[in-house]
DNA sequence: TTGAAAGCGCTAACAA
DNA sequence: TTGTTAGCGCTTTCAA
């Protein structure tokens, strides 16, 4: 016994984890009532007099209980939570996107569950599928991979979805973007209409859909201007530092450097910046994506606004769970182009 | 039964939200076996021929079907999530917290639920209370409040919690924060070993712990230097720009303006830069918590490691989860001093 | 106003 | 190897 005593309670794999607490038969027997009239005050039904209702709370209380959800799921078949799946929540843009998300769901009543795919088509099905299995009301994704048949069977089955600021791939199904190619096609004609013509375009890689956009944009804007473009003047791939930063010393290097550069996102931007806040020669910059402090460093961007990205997909998403039902909706959200410096510098 | 068509179904509020959904029981009858033999296929347990498994696989791929987690929750006991209560997941300080928390769960085979509390102590029970209600295995909870005794019962029952950023309030537990008072203190002396007197401290709302180590380890700063402190270098309240813009405003007038500033977190740094900025005169400054592109903008900053924190914090808590059974344990992250420039001017 | 019984979809225990 | 039964904690239904 006193050996027993040390080893207090060896835990085993099938016994429930969350110790034993008390359910609504615990409290009912404790409260002298039935079962359905604990549920009624938990769930603040009428048809208990004063009476009973103190008695079931003083039992409540004494006992330490809290309605099990998990149970209440199975039996209403609504989780009250919808699933955000995005990029990485340590992204600049993702945070507040999230929050925004947060805050409409909050008014709904619904929790938020996050998850970062990290780019990895692989991982984002793994997270979208157990978000599915948990039986999450809606679903917010911010595809990394190109193909979403794989959901299918769950959009059937009712889960509603909205996909963010990439399209998804081969099924039709409800998106909120942001004017990818629009925004990147006024950033690079504002600096030509300071006088570049020899514009880089060092965006992310080629798969992501809003990569792809912004290029576009990009080779508008230069036809647009009658401007043919030169290959060496563009370039995709990981933004990871060393690689644009390559990149940028590449462009600016040569018997014809760029004059002028437009970067495809945050995270591009700030490496850019690094790179030429390096060189004495200044040169021009706008960048896709609004960063933080970048007022006090003059940069040019191309700005869209995140919180609302994920405020309109939210209200989006719950319209279709109060019932909505027209045929899948494509928004697209307008960018802003901000001036402060960088994109009004001259050609060299 | 046109009119029927036309409003396929009216959606009671008491019928299950998830569609009508195939169970296991239907992939069992569907495949002509039992209810268990699929459980073992989705499960991947052993003792299934190949041939039964894919005829239970055929049936699984046909009807669409994916386990409902929430009723395996209520039968195994553990939810396999745990939950994040911070402040505000748009703050850049949060966002690489909540991920690193996030692959340490990930690598625990748990979903993370986060939820902000926007610094209200009312909100943060709700959300806590929500999360322990879903029957989260485990809580990190940066607090908003200062009395978490609404938490025993709760913890009693087996809910692991980790106090995060800031201890917990009136309750015993298990906490991880950054050496707020050291990192002030140290970033202090280096604005004095510059030949800084009249320093001003501009911090968070009092309420807030770590606004009070900051001023705690600002005021050890100054005695170790046996500098007075005027009441008037001092200024606690919102992050709010205009709340801070004042201060700063305020501090460096008169006829005995500060020389520097010492600022309490990344979001009066960022104001008070900004302020800064439109002045002639430059005025030393060294802020608490780092910032994105602060060292193109030669910002002397106190870093602490948000993503360790997190994920110090979330390895103690699958620590507990595995079952370590010591008593609460307090960790102390040091910070860093990162000079760049602002921190070393000299008085002017 | 109150309560007893059934059942949500799954896993554990046990039997065949 | 496979299947049957019970029951997780709650809500729904229906009866008292």
């Amino acid at each position: 016994m006193a050996e027993a005593a040390r080893h207090p309670e060896p835990r085993h794999d099938n016994e429930p984890r969350y110790g034993n607490r008390p359910t609504m038969k615990d409290v009912a027997a404790r409260a002298g009532v039935g079962l359905k009239t604990v549920s009624r005050v938990v769930n603040s039904e009428s048809g208990v007099t004063p009476d009973t209702e103190r008695r079931v709370r003083t039992a409540i209380e004494a006992l330490g209980f809290r309605r099990n959800d998990s149970a209440r799921v199975l039996r209403k078949g609504r989780t009250a939570s919808i699933g955000l799946v995005l990029e990485d929540l340590a992204d600049p843009f993702y945070g507040p996107l999230s929050r925004a998300v947060e805050e409409v769901a909050r008014a709904h009543g619904a929790l938020l569950i996050n998850g970062s795919s990290a780019e990895d088509p692989e991982r984002e099905r793994e997270l979208v599928l157990a978000l599915c299995a948990r039986r999450v009301d809606g679903l917010i994704v911010i595809p990394a991979g190109n193909d979403h048949r794989y959901l299918e069977p769950e959009m059937k089955a009712g889960v509603a979805t909205v996909f963010v600021d990439r399209p998804a791939g081969r099924i039709d199904a409800d998106t909120v973007l942001s004017d990818s190619f629009g925004g990147a096609r006024e950033g690079v004609a504002h600096l030509i209409a300071h006088g570049h013509r020899r514009i880089g375009f060092i965006g992310d890689q080629a798969r992501i859909h809003t990569a792809g956009e912004r290029l576009r944009g990009y080779h508008a804007a230069m036809a647009d201007a009658g401007t043919a473009v030169d290959d060496s003047w563009v370039s995709l791939g990981s933004t990871e530092p060393g690689r644009v930063r390559a990149a940028v010393e590449r462009m600016l290097s040569g018997p014809e450097p760029v004059t002028a550069l437009f970067t495809g996102n945050n995270r591009v931007t700030v490496t850019a910046v690094r790179v030429l806040a390096e060189r004495e020669r200044p040169t021009a910059l706008v960048g896709f994506d609004d960063i933080e402090l970048a007022d006090l460093l003059s940069i040019t961007v191309v700005s869209q606004d995140a919180a609302a990205v994920g405020r309109t997909a939210a209200e989006h998403l719950f319209r279709r769970l109060d019932g909505a039902d027209h045929s899948p909706a494509r928004v697209e959200l307008p960018t802003r182009l901000v001036p402060r410096g960088s994109g009004e510098l001259p050609p060299a």
